[in-house]
DNA sequence: TATTTTTGATTGACTCATCAATCAATAAAA
DNA sequence: TTTTATTGATTGATGAGTCAATCAAAAATA
């Protein structure tokens, strides 16, 4: 079985797999067994490589992100104008893979746990931080500083708003239902500007 | 010290404890421990009167949708239109004793929670629903069934969303701010339909 | 009123299970 | 032979839940 070069392949076994307990499970609560189990290997192994639980949870956030920014720039590049880029921004955040339950399920457990780890927050702050600022940088375009950072609050707050209702799986909103709210909530913002004569 | 009738008493105080100490730690992962201590009485005890854990907890959501269905009642009442009522049904979101950071990181742990409690859901599910058909029922008045339901829609999940924000403090948006910017969703809306002649 | 009995309140000590983390041993490649 | 990969066995800590025993108020009885 030993053979050399496993680390990395261990690495992002062990990662995948702790996403995927952490979705079906919808906690962070998991047992460093059920993640290397689910991996196919010992959970000695998982302390080996990781050292600690959390450190592997910590870089399993860090790989649920870094996902959703390569998206994002894919799909930013892909947008030529500001508006489409906006809606860019919008669909991305929606896209079947981010919405599924079990990913839903995994960033509710993490904003709990950034409670509790300094690191966990750091993270989600980025992410925060990023879809703001991509919101922002296009927004400028089509209006003033002042409207664009409220406009890209708002927008913000109903995406994480979407997914947060979504987790809860009352009434499942559908990932066209929500992204044509969140669109419906910039164009509407955006023409009310136009017409006050304060759009660019 | 032992007198008759306690049982009330002592439930109330563990809930309230439940509550703190869950806001405190960011997590449903305390122990009974923590919770007796901060209520002042042994562990013992508290699985005297809750017969488990799970039950504690499954109290303390009854408890904190209780005191919010109150305050949102309570506001209703002294809110005469239905313009009105709706804002009073924002406020009544952000109301200081519901965003504190404690309350906040308490709501999360409990839609985390929500993922693996059945019980736990059907209560986030009812105020989920409880907020939504307040919002339709006063958006009625205003405008059409349709249009009602899809601005409730948006609205409660900007709500969510600034409650996310709210937890990850890393750029605190404020009570004043939330309310502002839910605010200006609705009306936003409702002057589009206003000016499309769909309005009531 | 004085005494006994009953009952609710309360806890310390204990059991049992779970889990993160460690480590020594093994096996295969280099 | 040295290094890398891998695991079974073990440990130490933690925490939920149980239980028998205690204490004091209240109720019943004399």
């Amino acid at each position: 079985m030993p053979k050399v070069g496993m680390e990395p392949v261990r690495r992002k076994a062990l990662v995948d797999a702790a996403l995927r307990v952490i979705g079906d499970q919808g906690t962070l609560a998991v047992t460093m067994s059920d993640i290397a189990r689910r991996a196919g290997v010992s959970p000695a192994l998982a302390h080996h490589y990781f050292g600690s639980k959390e450190q592997l949870l910590i870089e399993t956030v860090r790989s649920l992100l870094r996902q959703l920014r390569d998206d994002t720039v894919t799909a930013l590049n892909v947008a030529p104008t500001p508006r489409e880029k906006l809606s860019a921004l919008i669909r991305v955040s929606f896209q079947a893979s981010q919405f599924a339950p079990d990913t839903v399920a995994a960033w509710l457990a993490f904003y709990s746990e950034a409670q509790r780890s300094e690191d966990v927050r750091r993270f989600l702050v980025v992410y925060a931080r990023r879809l703001r600022s991509n919101l922002v940088a296009n927004l400028k375009a089509l209006c003033s500083v002042d409207d664009a950072e409220r406009i890209a609050e708002g927008a913000a707050a109903m995406i994480d708003g979407l997914y947060i209702r979504q987790s809860l799986r009352s009434a499942p909103i559908g990932i066209e239902a929500s992204i044509a709210l969140t669109e419906d909530y910039v164009t509407s913002h955006l023409d009310q500007l136009h017409r006050q004569g304060r759009a660019k």
